[in-house]
DNA sequence: CTCCTTAGTTCGTTCTCAGGACTAAGTAAA
DNA sequence: TTTACTTAGTCCTGAGAACGAACTAAGGAG
């Protein structure tokens, strides 16, 4: 329970003047409505603002009547984090503006067996040169990650990892998150949208879930584990257990059947290619996974209500071949007349969304604070013993 | 995105001390200690609060040195609320202590065939000459409610309802939400959990989520009805599709599954009592409907990831003999090491839960404004046209 | 050139808390 | 019994923040 003082009464109007301002360059006077705040005190914080270079006055307005205002916006690159994906195949790492523009971006493959140490020894040496000026580095792995540790991660084949133990020399404050989670936050946190859920469709499932503008995280960082939902026939699961969801619906599983066909196939882009070519079996095993999309999503309906699903993840370059038999299979299995036109979208910021999702995690943060943060950036003498990982609080208002 | 001036101060600091004045009495100079507030500022609005009747002075401490402080407590019954459920085979209502204690309750039966307008005739009714000094009355459906609307109520055979003109004459606040989400709000709201799921085990199956201390509702009030979740065989189930969760997983599926097997029983009671007696038909109907459950379990386990359990509606009094294979099935089937051992228990206010959720539904509003509420309880001449149903911010800090 | 309108600043007032000095009320030890 | 010590709670002054009214700035219309 958070108590109030002058202080935090500063801090909450700083952050209701930047929040405003996310959504576009606003005069002080709009402000000052927008906010409810008298506009001496819009004054007095904007110009504190200007001092921080946290803003920056831009074009006059030219209204119909009265005075022209000083547009203000948020400064370009005034606060940035880096974000990585340290996913199955390879890992993404890229630095994030707080607007939600991609400075530059950078990807490699790993060998599959590679391991945490390795996998991780790779990205710290390409975000070290990096780091500076960055609120902190957060990344995702496509496993259960709660706080400090890792607890499965299937498809890598880990368990119970000490993700402290890795971090201990990286000279910024890290997060860590699940991969699904963190791209529902990409998709959310530049929009402001209350009820989402992102579908990772990749090797395995995941979901990431927004409920009322909170990711949804649960005890052990397990909620939206969905492509562990059992009482799908008898196939072992990479997790161990059999009949999962994702041996029905992943790009495994849609490989899998290919192949039980007769088809051949190694890979998404020769998937996409040959469907491109109108070849019947590879049409009728994306419609196969289409149609398994669509019931799967008419369940996701009922579990968490989203206002809008994206789809993201490497299946996800399938798309358009999946829409059709899904968008069939979703309305011949709605519960609610509203899901049956359950808006399904793919992902916007494409195979970069979790890492982005994972630098929005300490610019959620940054906002949430009211831009109160990172003034004092090296505290502690350039180590972050004290970094707190995967924010209970979660992100967002 | 809230504003701050001087009285949002005092709103958030009054919230403060009442928040930890409801976990038991304290001193103001314990609450000056939990909060970080000056004594000053402590005395100050303890002497508000307790002019307003909100707080009154108890006991003295009596520590091994120093002197002794005033023990301070919430009045009893300084608030209440009136929380009612509309179910499917009768209406509670009651009257909940703003401690949660719940100060008189009532209950009756309805014809199956009754509608909207009979049942909330009979209710208000009853509730009318206790509406006195009440902050608000919380109604609860077996159904998804998203504001002031009903959307679907499968086992009641009601769709689109507007609560809005059922409720246009009632003398005070209205607020309607879906039964186990209710249920939920009353596990939570006077123990402070942060996640946990409550499982309606009746005439169909739903789930009140919370997650992060807030309540999972969903675009449109639909998030965890779990009930209809499909893809278990080809029963007909009464929201008219087939092969939903609830035809094998509900007390109506128990009694259809035990006739199936040649058994005879009508209801809950005569199933216990056989069951009690050793009746091995009854035992293995109710083995059977354990087992189903445990590997439901391990599905909810993986979608909302809950700390606890609680098991309440009316199929849940017969939960000692379901616990031993729903566990087994649990184990089998968990995800986690951690779902092994979820604690799954019956509820605490029984057959009262979604009533006393419903009366938090305005407790909840009155304890996040700080008790800066219901002052002038009769603006608008007694009538509340302008109140907000359905109240999309969810309740708890 | 004057009037009207809107943008933004200045300044005095008000609200709330922080913090230190002080009083109150108990125990322990000389 | 007296004195020292400890903790509870009050009182008072000062500081931070926002409000609101008065004022200046800058444009357009007639």
């Amino acid at each position: 329970m958070r108590k109030g003082d002058t202080q935090e009464i500063r801090r909450l109007n700083r952050r209701a003047i930047l929040s405003h301002l996310r959504r576009g360059p606003l005069t002080r006077a709009d402000l000052s409505r927008l906010t409810g705040l008298a506009k001496s005190a819009v004054s007095r914080l904007v110009e504190e603002l200007l001092q921080e270079g946290l803003l920056e006055e831009g074009a006059f307005t030219s209204p119909p009547l009265g005075r022209p205002g000083t547009l203000l916006h948020l400064r370009p690159g005034a606060r940035f984090a880096l974000g990585a994906e340290v996913g199955v195949e390879g890992t993404v790492l890229l630095a994030l503006d707080w607007r939600g523009e991609v400075i530059w971006a950078k990807e490699w493959r790993h060998p599959k067996a590679a391991g945490p140490e390795e996998r991780f020894a790779r990205l710290f040496q390409e975000a070290l040169p990096k780091t500076e000026g960055a609120l902190g580095l957060g990344f995702t792995l496509p496993g259960v990650v709660v706080g400090e540790r890792l607890l499965f991660a299937p498809n890598l084949g880990w368990r119970e990892l000490s993700l402290k133990d890795l971090l201990a020399d990286f000279p910024l404050p890290t997060l860590a998150e699940n991969d699904a989670k963190a791209s529902a936050l990409s998709e959310v946190f530049f929009h402001g949208e209350e009820n989402l859920a992102y579908l990772v469709l990749s090797t395995g499932l995941g979901v990431g879930v927004v409920a009322e503008g909170r990711l949804l995280r649960g005890a052990n960082g397990a909620a939206g584990e969905v492509g562990h939902w059992q009482g799908q026939g008898e196939r072992r699961c990479a997790c161990g257990r059999k009949g999962c969801l994702e041996t029905e619906l992943s790009l495994e599983a849609l490989l899998q059947h290919h192949r039980a066909l007769g088809g051949e196939a190694e890979d998404v882009d020769t998937l996409r290619a040959q469907a491109q070519e109108g070849d019947p079996l590879v049409q009728a095993s994306l419609a196969h996974l289409g149609e398994a999309l669509g019931r799967f999503l008419a369940n996701l309906a009922v579990a968490y209500d989203p206002a809008r699903v994206v789809v993201g993840g490497k299946a996800a370059e399938l798309f358009p071949f999946l829409e059709g038999p899904m968008r069939r299979a979703l309305e011949a299995h709605a519960f609610l007349q509203a899901h049956r036109t359950l808006p399904v979208q793919p992902s916007s910021y494409g195979h970069l969304a979790a890492a982005v999702g994972g630098a929005s995690l300490f610019l959620a943060r940054f906002f949430e604070l009211g831009g109160l943060w990172a003034e004092s950036p090296r505290r502690n003498g350039g180590r972050y013993a004290e970094v707190a990982f995967g924010d209970r609080r979660g992100p967002g208002a």
